[in-house]
DNA sequence: ATATTACATGCAATCGTTTGCATAAAAATG
DNA sequence: CATTTTTATGCAAACGATTGCATGTAATAT
């Protein structure tokens, strides 16, 4: 059976108050005789004591566990971001709880309750909602709480983010300034924070160039590589397909180099390509793709930074911060002139078939 | 604050039992009425009441969790392995935890305390242990337990893990018949059970054709990418250096990859390369990289399965499980005669200094 | 010698659930 | 109508830890 401080009472002669204070009481306010110290520390180690965690949190009310929740653990983004977030908060002696929602809602309810239910004594959560009606309850509740890289303008909640729409800006200001003026953007799930506002940035990128918005050229519906790949093929296959793509997140464009790779177009000849996120492998793709970088070491200080003041101060006005973005650029642009790009449509037209 | 059972109680009038029953006992045992029933309901929901999971636990003994340990989140493998651990579980009714030992046993042993204390009713680690004295006393303890990709041959503990000599088998035999003879291996932690396997079946491979080990051939000692990168460097520069290289993880590739590049050696026509592991960025590098796929999916269902066989039958004799790796050949290896080998050495010489 | 203080330890309530057993009332049976 | 059975609910003891308060003894001060 699993030891309990009853056992190692039992066993010593002394009470369980005396055995909890030798074992676990740091605060050195009674005075525990050396020799009694000693015997409790001896047989806890031979029965192989372990704390039970749950009767502690149970009686403390508090767990020392802080619950995070992310769309995607197998996205470099965000499993980057995780590691980040561990590091911080065992800095501050917590540990952490992670929970993937699978880019589900349904699953990132059920989280929340979960963690809720192990009462941790704080939330960091990268939500996949597109809207925010779930979080009202928890924002309402005691519990610290904040919210990383997609959050909601609308929703007064602590959270840090990266400017999107400025990421999204210097992508595609770039893309112009580089002669493009055909530019897809193929979009992440649409009506959350994070599509929505880097939508916006291509957008308005767009129009301050003078060039107006084709709507057939903003595709795709999720993060997914998948849709990367679909959304691709479809660009490719326009009569007047674009001579740029711009992808939401970094499994986008994986999705959308196997397509062009299928398709025999290469990049950055026959198209340009940028996209948000860079992951560690950007730089190693051949050619190396130029990406937006998210801070995201920053980002994870920052949400537990957050956290811990909410914890130490729960009636502060509640804050939102936006990180600064930066584009890396790499070799994945070209810069084209208005002949090359006739000549690219014709290139696209013929290998496409 | 935060609702009770008892809350609950004193305001609709009933005891705590009564309402225990109604939210929670699926059995059925005890007949309430409708009327209870539905009034019990109401006012939990009014009143938002949530279970605490660590009254629950404490009392059940037994928390429906299974504690996972990886060695590094981020790697993709990892980070794979995660969800498709965590889809499993959760077909059975289980939550999941995860740590990150971070490559550091540690942080691996405070991982298992943690865990433990939390009594998770299931452990699944991977270990980047180079011995398993630290897990003896999980195995000696009841809870049920299951080795992932790292275990140890003489532990005899359920275990599930790829087949790690033949995977370097493949990969090496196939080296070798697309002419190379000079083949270096960049491995991870040396006294890992990862990276020994890994070796013995590169030795092994190089022995049964004939040719002789080079020890200065075999580099490195860990499992990230910095490491990757400085070996391949050193490799470069060696007077008669590789023209081949075999990296034990997707990691190790990724900063052997960077090397390359900036020594301009252009792969596969400088120096052919093949890792262990077949990240999902793999095939969109160009060239697409050749690799030695592991069954992830299945290495995560057969641990659960494992894992779920031992808490029913705690007394069976213990499996161990080696799965098929597979090697993906694409395009970063080629053909070499002995003359172009002789070629690559003069060239090489002149690029690196 | 007595009063006071310090020291070392124990008592018992509490945290929120679960559940075997008890019980009272209602319904069914003879 | 008496007895048995069923139905609907409550009591109270766990689960393992923490901690304010109490207590008995030893050391020190008066």
């Amino acid at each position: 059976m699993i030891t309990t401080l009853k056992d190692i009472a039992e066993k010593t002669g002394f009470s369980i108050s005396t055995v909890s204070r030798v074992l676990h009481d740091k605060s050195n306010k009674s005075k525990i005789s050396e020799e009694t110290q000693l015997k409790i520390k001896q047989t806890a180690k031979d029965l192989g004591y372990r704390i039970n965690t749950l009767a502690r949190g149970l009686r403390l009310q508090k767990t020392h566990e802080i619950g995070v929740i992310v769309p995607d653990i197998s996205n470099p983004f965000f499993s980057a971001m995780i590691k980040n977030i561990a590091t911080e908060l065992r800095k501050h002696g917590y540990n952490f709880i992670v929970y993937d929602s699978d880019e589900n809602i349904v699953i990132e309810r059920s989280a929340i309750t979960s963690l809720l239910g192990k009462r941790v004594d704080g939330l960091i959560i990268a939500s996949v909602g597109q809207d925010f009606s779930h979080l009202q309850k928890i924002r309402n509740s005691e519990i610290p709480f904040v919210m990383i890289d997609r959050c909601f303008d609308a929703f007064d909640v602590d959270s840090v983010s990266v400017d999107n729409v400025k990421g999204s800006l210097l992508a595609v200001n770039y893309l112009i300034k580089e002669g493009h003026s055909r530019i897809a953007f193929i979009q992440g799930l649409p009506g959350t924070y994070a599509n929505e506002t880097r939508l916006q940035g291509y957008k308005s990128a767009l129009l301050d160039a003078g060039i107006s918005i084709d709507e057939r050229l903003i595709v795709g519906d999720d993060f997914r590589s998948l849709n990367g790949y679909l959304e691709t093929k479809l660009l490719l296959k326009l009569s007047n397909p674009p001579t740029a793509i711009f992808t939401a997140g970094d499994l986008i464009v994986l999705g959308a180099l196997e397509a062009c790779r299928e398709n025999n177009i290469t990049i950055p000849r026959d198209l340009s390509l940028v996209t948000f996120d860079d992951p560690i492998f950007a730089s190693y793709l051949s050619p190396a793709l130029s990406a937006v970088e998210q801070p995201v070491t920053k980002m994870a200080e920052m949400a537990v930074a957050l956290l811990y003041r909410r914890m130490k101060n729960p009636n502060d006005e509640r804050r939102k911060v936006l990180l600064e973005p930066k584009l890396n650029i790499r070799s994945s642009v070209t810069r084209i002139s208005m002949l090359m790009n006739i000549k690219h449509i014709i290139k696209t037209e013929n290998t496409t078939e």
